[in-house]
DNA sequence: TTTCCTATAGTCCATTTGCACCAGGAGCCG
DNA sequence: CGGCTCCTGGTGCAAATGGACTATAGGAAA
């Protein structure tokens, strides 16, 4: 088993369901070896509170309200805090789990992880490993092999998802609708799809874009 | 304030992520006049242990694997088993809040809610009223201005989304592409969008259909 | 410097789509 | 029975799309 006789691994979580918090705090505060240091319901209030906080390991929301997962790793590393994370997320898009291993998280949860998963995960990303579930390792390799979006790819295919026709979008980006048939081409290549269709389905759903406009 | 003289309201759970069924059960559990009587991390579950088992009311996730929350709804009234039952679920979308209200729930609570809101919610609910946050509200009240969907339209609505051509539609379902044409018309109206890549991706955003395929 | 990628813009052409129609048959409801 | 919706299939046409190309200009990388 863990060695015990250490001090207890400091856990901080950072996530803007207060039920979800609640459950981390009432399943890992009874574990031996591991106290919870506090949390915080938002990225700007953790990086506030992490720069006068000794704590060992994070778990992170990936996806809140304004600054989110991602962008609170990078704020974390600008302001020269550097804390190993586990991302606890509901979501296993491509997208989301490569953006977070882009930015340094140590390890990736499901929501739906059981007790002894998290528990798992803790010791041993604390212990300076990875913690990957299998089919999130896979989805990662799977997002490997694929070809990233240009920006001006990424523009269109947000356009495209709403709607628009060709000929709109040029307008609105001021280019041709020529060019823009030339980018949405690119981009059905790119995420291997068959049409502009299945190309906003499939972004949807790898989690290159959000369902909502 | 609420009457703590009489007994507690029996709270039961059911929810597949066992950290949302730690938090409420570490929220609730310490709330004076409530006490959580049990969980379950399925529908069938549920079902089998309600049977057996006085409860007042239940907080009941919307989005499980196997049987979701509707379901379960629509399986506890076949079994004669009826319970005041709030739903409880990070989602909001149109179809969502829709077929939930539709299945009998009497409230709606978001992930996110803090526990005031839930432990009103609970009181509300259990008083004999209807619970739901405004914003839900308002989203009920948008979907029911919106005509159903047929069956058939349906169906053509996924495969399209998938990106297949109006003929290859009609292959698959043995019909015309011309009349797939017709039904993809009748969806691009019904759901008020500008062509079929709006239509699927407006599908998604609803919940009408899902993002994974 | 040369090479590679990106963004831009164009042509040609076959196919697909969106729209406006019409119309028959099945099934349901008052 | 008469009306209603739904599913079916069709026609005609203009617009949009997807595929296969070519080509130029700019920037970044080797």
């Amino acid at each position: 088993m863990h060695d015990q006789r250490e001090q207890p691994i400091r856990i901080f979580i950072v996530d803007d369901h207060p039920v979800v918090v609640a459950g981390l705090t009432s399943m890992l505060g009874t574990q031996s070896g591991m106290v919870v240091a506090g949390y915080a319901s938002g990225g700007e209030e953790a990086v506030e509170m992490l720069r006068s906080r000794a704590v060992d390991l994070l778990l992170l929301d990936l996806r809140m309200p304004g600054m989110n997962g991602v962008d609170t790793l990078h704020a974390l590393s600008r302001a020269n805090i550097h804390i190993r994370t586990i991302i606890l997320t509901s979501y296993e898009t491509d997208e989301d789990i490569y953006r977070a291993v882009q930015a340094g998280a140590q390890g990736y949860l499901l929501k739906d992880a059981l007790q002894a998963d998290m528990v798992d995960a803790i010791w041993t990303v604390h212990a300076g490993k990875r913690y990957f579930p299998r089919h999130v390792a896979e989805r990662l390799a799977e997002r490997m092999t694929r070809s990233e979006l240009t920006a001006r790819e990424l523009e269109v295919l947000h356009m495209l998802a709403r709607g628009l026709t060709n000929k709109e979008i040029g307008a609105a980006l001021d280019i041709s609708g020529n060019t823009v048939r030339n980018h949405v081409n690119s981009i059905i290549e790119k995420l291997e799809v068959s049409d502009r269709t299945e190309a906003a389905t499939s972004a949807i759903h790898r989690g290159i874009i959000e369902a909502d406009h």
